[in-house]
DNA sequence: GAGCACTGC
């Protein structure tokens, strides 16, 4: 068999080989696929079993430790017996324990030279084919003649078995032989991926990673970008039986969660190509708005956040055999939570299939759809900092194995600037541009800067100086026989544009905005008129540039300047032999920049600008193919090192910063800040030059500066941002002591206080810490506890003014605002795209836009709510015939608006599914618009937004100037963006505290005082009843923890304990009568309602007989049975009248009898 | 008179 796959044919042509080749191995794969199964029909073996039969599959390779370490044990399970001592150990144990935990030897695998991957790619053709060339092996048929014996024997246990045990293991039994040596699922690829696929060095790696998932609860695959790592793993595992029904213990689905929802669509279709299914088959996907999944799907992608929801059902995710965490290195709060809750998952899975397996041997009997198999989990991530997730004993009691994939990724020469210049590194990063594109080889290069601006800014400066330097150059081809000097410009470039670019007033302003916020004039390295024509020149040479040859080692070296030469020249020499390997001889993409020094023409620049807020197809530009003779540039933030990989990128500029959000704990107060991106950032950063072939990244910072002043990576989200919901969700699944949960890098203490304090605020919690309903209900939603909290609000109001007729435009509202608040004001509107060059022209434009854009916002605006006003924007929207036409004349953000349509339409339907009543009523989209809030509606909208956002109120002091409750220190401001700036109310809430210039508020809503005033309540448990008193305390009168004390007017207390009373506060039977009130009971707490006859009547009648709790009650009532009789009916409707009254004082006596009733 | 990196249920 295996001389037959060795056999050369010296005659024939190369392709004629090939297909020769082909056809034999299709021959054998026939041939070799109808004996497995013939095999696998005759041996039916248990899991155990075939667990050796996997590792003696590899011949030829020496078993690893491990394996020495388990054969004996599974033999001696197996009932076969072994010479080597048997080391006894509980399962569970097995499981878990594995090897020492040296950090060396977690490495379970590391590089594959290249050589080794020359030879096997040959034969790796497919699955099949390998085990196929493996089972030819010499000593195949005595190792085959050995497992015979074992499985003989094992036939031969199982039957004594089955004897003794009778019918009720065979489902068992069953399940077991087909878990048999057949753990492999067929796959047929497109001829085209298979090729692919060849040239992936984690091909290599499947038994390894294989190995490890069978032997590990919990794996560690660590590879860079590129290594396919997040399409393969899948598929091993597929191929595997992961997902497949017929293998009982890996039926359940194979979950791979992604940060981000486009990751997850890409890399879906792309596993669902590789695999030749159709996508929503085998292989599906889930994001937010958007799935396409079957009941056959054994491969499911989504974004972490639907796990989440799913552990929040279901925490031992029974649907799932194994979970992959894709980017776990991002450290995304969803995935950090999701790491802690699956440690717990693992764990209770394990517990359970150890019991029901225990179960089983005793001879019990369990339903095969309870029947539960450990879960697997795979971390995989682009570094090799896993610390937080393997040390301590927190998440995993055993740390996990780490596997490294290599990656076939081209070097990538890192270049440091000697010197850093703290303030203007946009004149640092226009220059380097320029100086690249006028003296080095084609290639794209992309440019790291912080924000929108910035982008902008660089972009225009770019295209001015390219289309100059086209000019030049074409002057300087037609008067080329002049043999002119050098005329003093820069390779075609005005010094006077390069000058204005560092100089340019509004450019600076906004660099020294940034954390190195010094003087510029102090910092000495600031002198704008310091780049005359030879700087220019000079700051280019080499002498300005420290050159290391791999970024992965970067860090090392600098950390040693000592050994730097020595360990260049070394690397230098590995550099060069991985490029000579790996790459495609193209002489003229080859050679070093340095060395090419030859002049050169420099063509026309294409600079692109990206970033999240541009719209899609300006984002797609990036990936257009450049023009002959056209080089690409791409101005970017942050996005283009997550999110967007562009092609053909030959150089980075790194200018090293990135723009981040901060927060301040106490006073929620958000900023923006410019700050010196991780280590890991930057080596991130500069792996995109070496996508498509070796690249140049340019720092523009120093070597000192990296490794003295960059963080080793950036800090996980979990520790920068507010934990309400966090804490919320937590709760909800029952941990109650957050600060407990395994966090892989858990938050602040004072993080966790602060979310308590703030659910407790939105009573999600009580006193004590403990979820309420109310904050059950909350978690349920999507949303931030605050949003949820609003929209309950609104509900529970609806529910009290029944038969509300415009319920459901009241509700539309409340979904709309929700949704306004829970995204970006796309009343901000981008000015993308627009040719910049037209200067007159560009400067009406702008007029116009402002005009058109203030002119809408005029037309929606609200004055008593931001919210509203997107709300109201939204439905507008949605009724627009043509939406893009719709926020182009509006001056609306599309991508905003699309979105928030589709949260707004999602929250409808949760919304609708939880208030049955009101389902089938469909709401006419070009109804609300024509039927704009009333007044009341809006108060009652106003009053849910102040329950979401009852600690972030402020109080005016003067003009728009606030005292905010949560801010002492300084005044905050209302925007003038704002709908609310015409009229600014006393009282408001805002969603957002944003300093820029000034602390300014957004997203506010104007408050009436009566709904800050925390009610007046009966307290059952007292029999008494309390209102809530904020004392305050020195000159800016702060306001201490409220408490409650009981109500001193006589009055009021009588109309408080009348309103519990109709409430069914006091009487349950009276609560069950509710439905049949005619008025809210809440118009007694009015003043203003006495007025009315039935609610003053009552007021009075609780007054004068001096009852104001159930004691005083039940004693009237003894005294005198009618006793509020007429006072209550009359708050009855009419027609329930003629019943009996619900509650008279028999029932009262009978109902009340037994005090536990009360309770 | 003024601006806001990037994600997610």
């Amino acid at each position: 068999m295996c001389d037959k796959l060795n056999i050369k044919k010296p005659t024939l042509s190369k392709s004629q080989k090939r297909k020769l080749k082909k056809i034999e191995e299709e021959k054998e794969r026939e041939l070799l696929s109808a004996k497995t199964s013939e095999l696998l029909d005759k041996y039916k073996i248990s899991e155990d079993v075939s667990l050796l039969l996997q590792s003696s599959k590899a011949i030829g390779r020496s078993d690893t430790k491990l394996e020495k370490r388990r054969r004996p044990m599974q033999l001696s399970k197996a009932g076969v017996l072994s010479d080597e001592p048997v080391k006894e150990k509980d399962d569970s144990d097995s499981l878990m324990d594995d090897e020492p935990t040296t950090p060396e030897n977690r490495i379970l695998t590391t590089l594959q030279t290249d050589s080794d991957q020359l030879i096997h790619d040959d034969e790796l053709d497919s699955k099949v084919i390998m085990s196929a060339e493996e089972v030819c092996e010499e000593d195949e048929a005595k190792i085959r003649e050995e497992d015979e014996n074992m499985y003989m024997n094992l036939q031969r246990t199982r039957r004594d078995d089955d004897d003794e045990e009778g019918l009720q293991r065979m489902d068992v039994s069953e399940d077991v032989t087909v878990q048999g040596p057949a753990f492999v699922v067929h796959v047929s690829r497109p001829a085209e991926v298979e090729q692919t696929r060849k040239d992936l060095p984690i091909i290599m790696m499947e038994q390894e990673i294989m190995e490890a998932i069978n032997y590990h609860p919990t794996v560690i695959i660590s590879g860079k970008t590129g290594c396919g790592k997040t399409t393969q793993v899948p598929q091993f595992l597929y191929e595997a039986g992961f997902g497949s029904k017929q293998f009982s213990s890996r039926s359940g689905v194979i979950g791979i969660t992604q940060p981000r929802r486009v990751a997850v669509l890409a890399t879906a279709k792309r596993v669902a190509h590789e695999l030749g299914v159709r996508l929503g088959q085998e292989v599906g996907f889930q994001v937010r708005y958007d799935k396409k999944i079957g009941e056959n799907s054994a491969i499911k992608f989504m974004t972490d956040g639907i796990l989440l929801r799913e552990v929040k059902s279901d925490l031992l995710l029974r649907r799932y055999s194994v979970i992959i965490l894709d980017e776990a290195h991002e450290r995304s709060l969803n995935t950090d939570i999701l790491i802690g809750m699956l440690t717990r998952s693992i764990k209770i899975r394990q517990e359970e299939y150890m019991r029901q397996q225990k179960f089983i041997q005793t001879g019990g009997t369990i339903a095969s759809e309870k029947v539960i198999s450990p879960l697997k989990l795979i971390l995989m991530s682009a570094t090799l900092r896993v610390e937080d997730f393997v040390s301590g004993q927190r998440l995993f009691p055993k740390p996990p194995p780490v596997i490294e994939v290599p990656t076939r990724q081209y070097s990538v020469t890192i270049h440091f600037s000697k010197r850093t210049d703290e303030v203007n590194y946009m004149g640092e990063a226009y220059k380097k541009v320029m100086s690249i594109h006028k003296k080095l080889p084609q290639g794209g290069i992309l440019v790291f800067v912080t924000g929108q601006r910035e982008v902008d800014n660089l972009c225009e400066k770019l295209r001015k100086s390219s289309k100059e330097l086209v000019v030049q150059a074409a002057r300087r081809d037609a008067s080329e026989k002049k043999k002119l000097d050098d005329d003093g410009s820069f390779g075609g470039v005005d010094m006077k544009e390069i000058a204005e670019a560092f100089d340019d007033a509004s450019n600076t302003q906004d660099y020294r905005f940034n954390s190195f916020g010094e003087d510029p004039s102090e910092t000495g390295n600031v002198n704008y008129d310091d780049f005359d024509e030879e700087d220019m020149y000079e700051s280019d040479e080499e002498s300005d540039w420290e050159t290391i040859e791999d970024d992965s080692l970067a860090n090392s070296l600098v950390e040693d300047g000592k050994k730097f030469d020595a360990l260049r020249a070394a690397f230098k020499a590995l550099a060069d032999k991985k490029g000579s390997e790996s790459t495609e001889p193209t002489t003229s993409t080859e050679a070093e920049p340095e060395e090419e020094k030859k002049p050169f023409t420099p063509g026309k620049l294409r600079v692109l600008p990206l970033y999240a807020m541009l719209s899609p197809a300006a984002q797609l530009r990036v990936f257009e193919e450049v023009e002959e003779g056209e080089r690409l540039v791409v101005v970017a933030t942050n996005v283009a090192e997550t999110s967007l990989t562009i092609p053909g990128i030959k150089y980075v500029v790194d200018t090293g910063r990135a723009k981040a959000k901060s927060f301040d704990i106490k006073t929620g107060m958000e900023t923006y800040e410019v700050d010196w991106i991780s280590q890991a950032s930057a080596s991130q950063r500069a792996g995109r030059a070496g996508r498509t072939g070796p690249g140049h990244c340019y720092r523009l910072y120093s070597s000192t500066v990296f490794s003295n002043t960059f963080e080793e990576s950036s800090p996980p989200e979990i520790t920068r941002v507010p934990v309400d919901g966090v804490v919320l969700l937590l709760k909800s699944m029952n941990i109650p002591k957050v600060e407990n949960f395994p966090f892989p890098t858990p938050p602040e203490a004072s993080s966790i206080k602060q979310a308590e304090r703030c659910l407790k605020a939105l009573e999600a919690l009580d006193s004590d810490g403990r979820l309420t309903p109310l904050g059950k209900a909350m978690s349920d939603y999507p949303m931030s506890p605050r949003h949820s909290r609003m929209l309950l609000t609104v509900i529970q109001m609806l529910k009290e003014a029944r038969d509300y007729s415009r319920a459901n435009l009241v509700l539309g509202y409340a979904v709309a605002s929700a949704a306004a608040l829970s995204l970006q004001n796309p009343l901000i509107m981008q000015f993308e795209g627009e040719n910049k060059n037209e200067y007159e022209d560009d400067k009406q434009r702008k007029k116009d836009r402002k005009d058109k854009i203030k002119a809408a916002r005029d037309r929606f605006s609200n004055p008593s709510s931001d919210a509203l006003t997107v709300a109201y924007v939204l439905h507008s929207f949605e009724a627009a015939e043509n939406g893009v036409g719709f926020c182009e004349s509006n001056g609306l953000h599309l991508k905003t608006m699309h979105e928030m349509s589709k949260l707004k339409d999602q929250l409808l339907r949760l919304v609708f599914s939880c208030c049955k009543s009101r389902r089938g009523e469909v709401m006419e989209k070009r109804g609300i618009v024509q039927n704009p809030a009333l007044q009341q509606e809006e108060e009652l909208l106003g009053e849910a937004i102040c329950a979401g956002w009852a600690d972030r109120v402020a109080r005016k002091t003067r003009s728009t100037e606030y005292q905010a409750c949560a801010v002492q220190e300084e005044p905050v401001f209302l925007h003038r963006w704002s709908s609310l700036i015409n009229s600014a109310p006393e009282l408001l809430v805002y969603s957002e505290l944003l300093r820029t210039n000034k602390p300014y508020m957004h997203g506010a809503t104007r408050v009436k005082p009566e709904w800050l005033d925390p009610k007046p309540y009966y307290s059952r448990e007292l029999d008494r009843v309390f209102c809530w008193v904020v004392p305050s305390f020195g000159p800016h009168l702060w306001e201490l923890p409220a408490h409650s004390e009981e109500v001193r007017d006589d009055r009021y207390r009588a109309a408080v304990f009348g309103c519990a009373l109709l409430q069914g506060e006091v009487l349950p039977c009276l609560k069950s009568a509710r439905a049949l009130l005619a008025g809210k009971p809440e118009t007694l707490l009015e003043r203003e309602g006495w007025g009315l006859e039935r609610v003053g009547s009552l007021v009075t009648a609780l007054e004068k007989k001096k009852i104001d709790s159930l004691e005083s009650l039940r004693k009237r009532w003894e005294q005198n049975s009618n006793l509020l009789y007429p006072e209550i009916e009359a708050w009855f409707q009419k027609k329930s009248r003629h019943h009996e009254i619900p509650c008279d004082n028999k029932s009262f006596e009978s109902l009340h009898s037994t005090p536990s009733t009360l309770v």
